[in-house]
DNA sequence: AGATATTTGTTCGTATGTATT
DNA sequence: TAATACATACGAACAAATATC
């Protein structure tokens, strides 16, 4: 048998296809073909004569091109030196929260509907870290916790302990057992840092929030040590209905703000 | 105050920092604030002036680069001649989707996983579409379920009836009024069309699981059409719980196939 | 229709940086 | 330290595409 898998693997391939694809373009598709349907590996070096010029009738800026791709993509990576090339690296789940990330800045949701979401999802993440968060990461998050534990003195210094409230967060998100629920609450927690809307409300002052906020982490902290599932998702229920309940007054005061002042 | 946005905006570089950036990178990831923080929309010519290699003190190869890379993410198109340029381009949700697929190809979720939050996410889901569906979308929806609604006459009808199952809940997120959610959904979807294991499952003879999804199915659509949110949600999530049971079951099934047959 | 100008796309030669030996 | 092997960066020249005259 010469061909043992004769299926073709062209799902990768960008579904909506541009009119034209390009010489980069394609060389790189052709490349990404290659490495998964050679079931390359993470830590693989990419055999070099796949990159010989010649091999793919490319010069070698577009060769270096096509790369660098592949090395967005996060499927690649580069090492200079001897016994240095092309290796195939694991990709980041941070890739593609990029992406997505770009994708909804340009039409952004609302906070109901991130919300809609974190709703549904973080009581699972806490859940699913009390069931399985390794002991480090425990600790990790008691440090987070700590950056926002005083009282904060100035605008700025209450506008960074919001955003380590966001890393409490992404931590749980980073250890999640289940990698696709972790992605997703990291992409949540991605757009509230980088939507404007976001944005304007964790910059103004916002009194109060603190206190309720960290009385909640500290709780839930304590139900993960204690491996109480249901406890820690009772706990996240609440913190999250108490967050939207918060963000979407922040909202309307804000609109109103924009609305009667400062025309400009 | 001398300056009116002192934020940096750099939560967009990669949180997990390689060692060393290299220039097409920061370039890209220069040239991708300044896109954002001008505030461009889809179809805005990028400034000429950007793209002066005097201006970000690279080679025109490394800014090709950088360009590159921004195209790949989806974020400009190029178009030649004169009045031709960089021009900001619209994202589609499926450029998003597919990074993230390739992410999950090289740590696949379990099934347990992907059904985690379908549990969760998919009824709310099917609520939303009782809410805000517009009738021409109910229209697609009665199409789409007519492709299986007659018995499949071989294995492969079989399998085209099931990825049309999935076509079900796609069109379901693709009108989602809520665009996190709908991306979401949609990304799950492909996962279960993507991934190996789904792929194996699917490929096999199901027999009695037609009946039970085309009647959930057949049900949500008038939940939907008497727009009874509610009872939408609860059909949903009772398609799901037997849509996970189901897939599990026949995932050990091929599991013990694999172990004690066929070794090859 | 055809010539021309403008802008992106491709290639080559060479120089530089960096890690191994 | 010097030699090396390899990736990275630069700049100039050429090719292709396309709107305008």
């Amino acid at each position: 048998m010469s061909k043992p898998t004769p299926e073709r693997r062209q799902s990768f391939a960008t579904p909506l296809a541009e009119k034209k694809r390009k010489r980069p373009d394609m060389t790189a598709d052709l490349l990404r073909e290659r490495l998964l349907d050679a079931g390359l590996k993470p830590g693989d070096r990419m055999p070099a004569e796949w990159l010989a010029p010649d091999a793919l009738k490319v010069s070698r800026g577009t060769l270096r091109e096509a790369l660098k791709i592949l090395e967005f993509q996060g499927l690649i990576a580069s090492k200079t030196g001897p016994g240095g090339g092309i290796f195939v690296r694991a990709m980041t789940p941070s890739d593609a929260i990029q992406t997505a990330t770009n994708l909804f800045l340009q039409r952004p949701p609302t906070i109901t509907d991130i919300y809609a979401l974190r709703k549904q999802l973080e009581p699972e993440l806490a859940a699913d870290a009390a069931t399985h968060l390794p002991d480090e990461a425990l600790v990790t998050l008691k440090e987070t916790i700590r950056i926002y534990e005083k009282r904060p003195e100035s605008g700025e210094e209450e506008y960074l302990q919001r955003l380590a409230e966001l890393d409490f967060h992404a931590e749980l998100a980073r250890n999640a057992s289940n990698p696709v629920l972790g992605f997703t609450c990291a992409l949540l927690l991605n757009l509230l840092r980088d939507l404007p809307q976001c944005r304007a409300i964790y910059q103004k002052p916002n009194p109060g929030l603190r206190e309720t906020g960290i009385l909640y982490q500290i709780e839930l902290i304590r139900a993960i040590a204690e491996r109480d599932p249901l406890k820690a998702r009772d706990i996240m229920t609440g913190h999250m209905i108490e967050a939207e309940r918060y963000m979407q007054t922040r909202e309307r005061l804000l609109l109103e703000d924009s609305e009667t002042g400062a025309g400009g």
